[in-house]
This record gives C-alpha cells, structure tokens and sequence, in this order.
DNA sequence: GACAAATCAACTGTCGACAGATTGTTTTCT
DNA sequence: AGAAAACAATCTGTCGACAGTTGATTTGTC
C-alpha cells in the first residue's frame, strides 16, 4: 500500500507481479481517505459500509482495517467497531521521539559502509526536493522527504528497522497530508535536507546526528500543530 | 496474546472483561505452537486446517494469522498461504540491534522520571529472577526476565516504544522457549540483571547503557545460536 | 418537559459455500 | 525408466447469511 516509499534501488528487468490484492488496495484507500482529510480523527469506519462502498464483501475489508491497526493508523473497540485514531499532541512526539532514535541509529550504520553510489542517490533526491520545492510542490515534496529519509534508514541495513519506519510513515500520513497542504514555505523544505547531506559526505556520524535531530525536532513541531488544529477543527 | 509481558502497574479493582476474543485466542495457540516447537520455523500454517483444529470458521482462524504476520512471527505469500517465519541469524541480529536501540533509549528517558516506588517494582523483580533462578525454572524466568525488560521500557513513557518492544518480543518468542529449553543456568541469568540495577539505582545513564548493550549482547549471541540450531536441526 | 423504557436500524463476529489456484500424485507417452 | 501431462485433493480469496450487539430514535411515564 505503500508504493511510493518503496526500494527503488532493487534493480529488477520485470516487477513481480502481485496478484490484485484486494485487502492492500482497500487499505491504501483508507489511508488515502484519512490523509486527504475524507475521514477525520476518531470518526468510525464501519467495515459493512466501506464494503458497501467499495463493492467488495466485509471479509477482505475487515483484513485491510485490521492491517492499518496494526500499524498504529485504526483503533478497534470490540464489537464496536473501528476507528481512526485520533491521535493526541503526547503521542504524535513519540511517534517522531522513536522515529528520531531509529533514524539516528539507522543513519550512524549507513555512514560506515555507505558507497559513492549510495551518496549519488541521496544527491539526486535531495535535488529532487529542490526541484519540487521551487515548483512548489508540497503535497508531492512531503512524499519525496519521506523517501529520502528511507533511503537512510535502508542503508542502515536493518530490516526490522526499516519496517517500523515504514510504520510510523503510515501513521504519520494523517499528519503528512496536511502539512502538505499548509507548509507555506516548500523551498525551506528542501533547504533543509542540505546540512545533513553535507555531514554524510563528510562521513562525520556526530554532526549527521545533531542535524538530524534539528531537522526531525522542525518536523515535528510543524506537524504536531497542525495535526491536532485539524483535529479540532 | 500477550497477558504475561502486560502492564501490571495499572491499579485498578476490576478487570476489563474482554469479550471472549477467537482472534486472539487462536493467535495465542499458534504462538504458543511456534514456541513449543509443535510449528517449526518455515513450516505452513494452513488456516484451513488451523480452523478445523481448532473447531472454528475460518474467518477468525485467518485474522490470527494476519495478526501474526503484522508482528512479523508470521509471514504470507498470497495465494500460497502462511508459514511461520523463518528467520536468519541476520534478521535475528537486526531485531537484537533494533532492541538494544529502544531499550537504551527508553530507559535514559526512564531515568529521568524514575521514582522510588518504581525502583522498588524492579527490584523485586530482579529478586524474582533470582527466585527462579535457583528453583531452576527456566521457562518462567524467561517470561520474567521480559517483563523485568518491559518495565524498564514502559518507564521511558514512550507509548510507541512499548508497542514495538512487544513485537519484538513476540518475534523471539521463537527463540525464546528454545533458550528457555537450553539455557544452562538460570542462576547466572538472574544475575546479570545485578549490574543494571546497580546503574538504575545510581541513575547512572551512561553505565547503563554500557551494561546494557553486554547483557543483550549476551543475550543474542544465545538466542541466535540456539535458534538457529534448532531451525536446522 | 425531562427521564427511562421500548423499539429499530445498522453493524459486528462468526459461519458455511463456491470458484479458481496450488500442490502432490497418478497416468500416459516417448 | 524418465519426462510430460492429466488428475485429485486441498487450500486460498471472496462472498452472502444469520444471530446477537450496539447506538440512536421513539415512545411512554411522571
């Protein structure tokens, strides 16, 4: 459900094909409906109406909100149904306090075997972000940011990792779609990304690790507010 | 699933009656299955034949299993079914990595706000293992050890954390009741968990992190060799 | 008019069924 | 005998159904 942040550095010749899979496309349209504000925080999603809706039976519904609890995104009552969880400010700063820690960790392996043409990509995704920041692409920037901080993580090597990462991006989609919408200032954004790629290049672990913590400590702040003045609102 | 490694702080005078949960219960059996040995590492797990043991439908028999493989003990390839996952000894360092990680994090946050009546909670639990230690159970001081590890990541007060923490945990639990099996002598287990009280007790962050990473290290290093031997063998 | 009991529509948990896919086995052909 | 093809058994993905709950609405009582 989560193509966008996927590995592109696996070189393949063909994809493999995935049978349709029902329960990962229904999933992916509940996360898109959470992010694009469709459905708000602690409303129901009642699996016998999004099966309705989608012309698919409640079997494979219930599997896609089973899914997306897991990873944190729905809450289930028993017997009462499922519900976005609407986070509050305390547990949207641990989401980016674990994502912080794993980032830190992740990106300190990263440095001791990262090759030149690892460092190549990062480049080109942070020219990436330039480039959508001047054309003022938040919605899509906000994508290409998570992706670059994946690349990250996945040089760190660490398959579980890189698996709770991609948790807490799905998690914080609620968050992402909105700050996409109200960053006022894309440019910056991208700028960003700029001191941390330096102190890759320079292969320097301690300097990566206070950048980082800045450019995480900024996130979050953004995301945070805006998080919870669309949960109220 | 998971009562053993549960929060026991919450002070309350009744329980939470829990609707009788199939999902849960069935997800319990295969665990306990997987950790026994009755499911060995790589085998299928059919939920046709899950349910039919189990006397059930298959509905709830399938969602056990998707919970599983949200936890990762579990893994599906579509239109082929489920099989209990195999690990590696590299997947089995990254999640040893991913827990040093965490719990290293959690309990500096731990010290922090530790008080003396949560400092006596771990104390008595380390004399717990002691307990076990020299009554030579070492099935239960497995499960006890974990929760002595819980408690210290639930005083970090990070609500993430904790929920990755127990999927980490239900992830070894392959391992675990292996080394509950094999391991040679509790007594020196028990004792182990000396050095971090001493650090707790000092609220000495930085010697806990140091002792910490040597009692994982140990850890992993038994859980990673037995492992592994048994999903041979 | 406010509150409690009765009513009702919608939903959840679980079940059994069916079509198509997969795996293992037997049969057929070379 | 060995490889290929046909077959059988079993399983998965999906569906529709039924009973028991839940939350909302209506009705009835003071």
């Amino acid at each position: 459900m989560f193509e966008k942040f996927q590995d592109p550095s696996t070189a393949r010749t063909f994809k493999v094909l995935e049978p349709d899979d029902l329960v990962t496309r229904i999933a992916d349209q509940v996360v898109r409906a959470i992010g694009d504000g469709r459905l708000r925080p602690g409303e129901k999603v009642a699996e016998a109406k999004l099966a309705r809706e989608l012309g698919t039976s409640r079997a494979p519904a219930r599997e896609a909100l089973r899914l997306l609890e897991s990873q944190g995104l729905i809450v289930s009552h028993p017997r009462r149904g499922f519900f976005v969880h609407a986070y509050d400010s305390k547990e949207m700063h641990d989401i980016y306090d674990l994502r912080e820690v794993l980032e830190i960790h992740a990106s300190r392996m990263a440095l001791k075997r990262i090759t030149e043409a690892d460092l190549a990509r990062l480049e080109a995704q942070v020219e990436t972000l330039h480039r959508l920041g001047r054309a003022g692409a938040a919605q899509e920037q906000v994508a290409e940011d998570y992706r670059f901080h994946r690349m990250l993580c996945e040089l760190g090597d660490n398959g579980q990792i890189l698996r709770i990462f991609d948790q807490l991006a799905t998690q914080l989609r609620a968050g992402i779609a909105i700050v996409g919408r109200l960053y006022d200032d894309p440019e910056r954004i991208a700028a960003s990304h700029d001191p941390l790629m330096e102190a890759i290049r320079a292969r320097d672990a301690d300097r990566l690790e206070a950048q980082l913590r800045e450019h995480l400590a900024d996130a979050r702040e953004h995301v945070v507010a805006l998080y919870l003045a669309a949960s109220v609102a």
